[in-house]
RNA sequence: GCGGAUAUAGCUCAGGGGUUAGAGCGCCUCACUGUGGCUGAGGAGGUCGUGGGUUCGAGACCCAUUAUCCGCCCCA
């Protein structure tokens, strides 16, 4: 019997895995630049954690959960965002404090039952931030501009971030209505799918791809006609902050998000590179609500979550390759009595930084210059009965095959510069 | 969750009822017993995704199942 990875799992392999340790690395680097530090959170969660904070009706809870009943009789789930678990951590080890903002970042696996596609896993990765403690636009701005320079530090390039204001509870409950009601001839024979938006989020029909109700869409009034005046404030402020840090940005009315805890700013940025009918590289905005519906004072707080393997698919789709580290040496032993002093050097090249190969089962010359060459080392170290007896080691530069015969306690240097 | 397509060597793919299933690339050996890449000659590697069925005979046809891909849904 063989066995595969689960349905919508990857594995990342060993050849690949240094362009994941890549993303991340520069993500920490660059977030940490702005006072961001790793919080890891458990892997699985309470069930009702999620379902307090995303909202029953959201996709997430109602049927994309990885849910499960411990020995214990707990209902918990393998997490499905990253958000909520950190505002639970935060809350748990009383982290939140007035007027202190907090700056949060991890990259992290999360789990979704969905049908898999490319770019669209069971077991997908992200990297967040969340910002929790201040109300300012700035703090919208400052995620954002992470965001945007992230993209542009790993070579996406420029990205165009698209910003949309869903504003406070009673600004969506107006324009709920606004929607039903323009909409209203629409769904009386519209798919089911859109009925059953109609009832459990309205304003989600507003990214509907029914080509019915493209006009419909389109002749629609923005949420942002609805916006108050405080949260109207607070999207002009953002735009200006956006402006002077020279970050490209539009405006997308039909950014609606599907989750419940968003407040105000929503945000995304999508890439024409996916495929798949994909198109979102990365999804956040603000929660201003979300710690206190976890027990909390109330906290006004802005995140995010960029998508790891779409990140590298967009890469890919452009051609960037990244180059995984090169062994140094090569360490060839060219007659048997060299081995004991092969096995020497290779021990002293490495207590020297150098990544160095050595051959394990007494594979002859030639075979070991070949995986030399295979693996990429810049340098072959061979040495055999000659050299044994003079105290030294041939160094063959691998690609420009040229050779220089140096003493053995110069190799380290000779190797190194 | 719904609709469609696909699954043959490590990889990319041919073979569409009739002996022992093929190619390119990759891998191993030798030419070259102390020198990689290039070349040449050999070689290894497949329960044809899995399980049933039809047939004298199935990699091929039928059914089921699993996985992947595409569209929807949704998002990262």
């Amino acid at each position: 019997m063989r066995f595969q990875s689960p349905r919508g799992t990857e594995d990342i392999l060993p050849a690949d895995a240094h362009r994941w340790q890549r993303l991340e690395r520069e993500f920490f680097e660059l977030s940490g630049l702005y006072g961001y530090r790793e919080i890891r959170t458990p892997m699985f969660e309470d069930i009702e954690l999620f379902k307090r904070t995303s909202g029953e009706t959201s996709d997430i809870v109602s049927k994309e959960m990885y849910d499960f009943v411990d020995k214990g009789g707990r209902h918990l789930c393998l997490k499905p965002e990253g958000t909520a678990p950190a505002m639970r951590a935060a809350l748990e080890h009383n982290l939140i404090q007035p007027n202190q903002p907090l700056r949060m970042s991890y990259a992290i696996p999360f789990f979704r039952y969905g049908r898999p596609q490319k770019g669209r896993l069971r077991q997908p990765h992200q990297m967040g931030l969340e910002l929790v403690g201040s109300a300012s636009p700035a703090a919208d701005a400052e995620i954002i501009e992470i965001v945007a320079k992230f993209y542009e530090r790993v070579g996406i390039g420029k990205v165009r971030v698209m910003i949309n204001s869903i504003g406070r509870a009673e600004c969506r409950a107006k324009y709920r209505e606004v929607v039903l009601s323009h909409f209203g001839g629409y769904l009386k024979d519209a798919s089911d799918d859109d009925r059953a938006k109609a009832i459990s989020n309205p304003l989600r029909l507003l990214d509907t791809k029914d080509s019915n109700a493209a006009e419909l869409k389109s002749t629609i009034p923005p949420i942002l006609n609805y916006l108050e005046d405080e949260s109207k404030a607070h999207f002009d402020q953002l735009q200006e902050l956006l402006t002077e840090a020279e970050i490209g940005f539009g405006i997308a009315p039909d950014i609606v998000r599907g989750l419940d805890y968003y407040t105000d700013t929503v945000f995304e940025v999508v890439s024409d590179q996916l495929g798949s009918g994909q198109s979102s590289l990365c999804g956040g905005g603000r929660y201003d609500g979300l710690i206190k519906e976890l027990g909390g004072a109330p906290t006004p707080s802005v995140g995010v979550g960029m998508g790891m393997e779409r990140a590298l698919l967009v890469l890919e789709a452009l051609g960037i390759q990244w180059e995984d580290r090169r062994p140094a040496v090569y360490v060839v032993r060219a007659t048997e009595d060299a081995a004991q002093t092969c096995r020497e050097l290779a021990r002293r090249l490495r207590s020297a930084g150098l990544e160095t190969h050595l051959d394990l089962d007494d594979r002859k010359m030639a075979h070991q210059l070949k995986q030399a060459d295979r693996l990429g080392a810049k340098w072959a170290a061979m040495i055999g009965t000659d050299e044994l007896a003079a105290g030294t080691v041939t160094l063959r530069d691998l690609s420009s095959s040229v050779q220089s015969v140096v003493p053995m306690s110069e190799l380290v240097a000779k190797v190194k510069s």
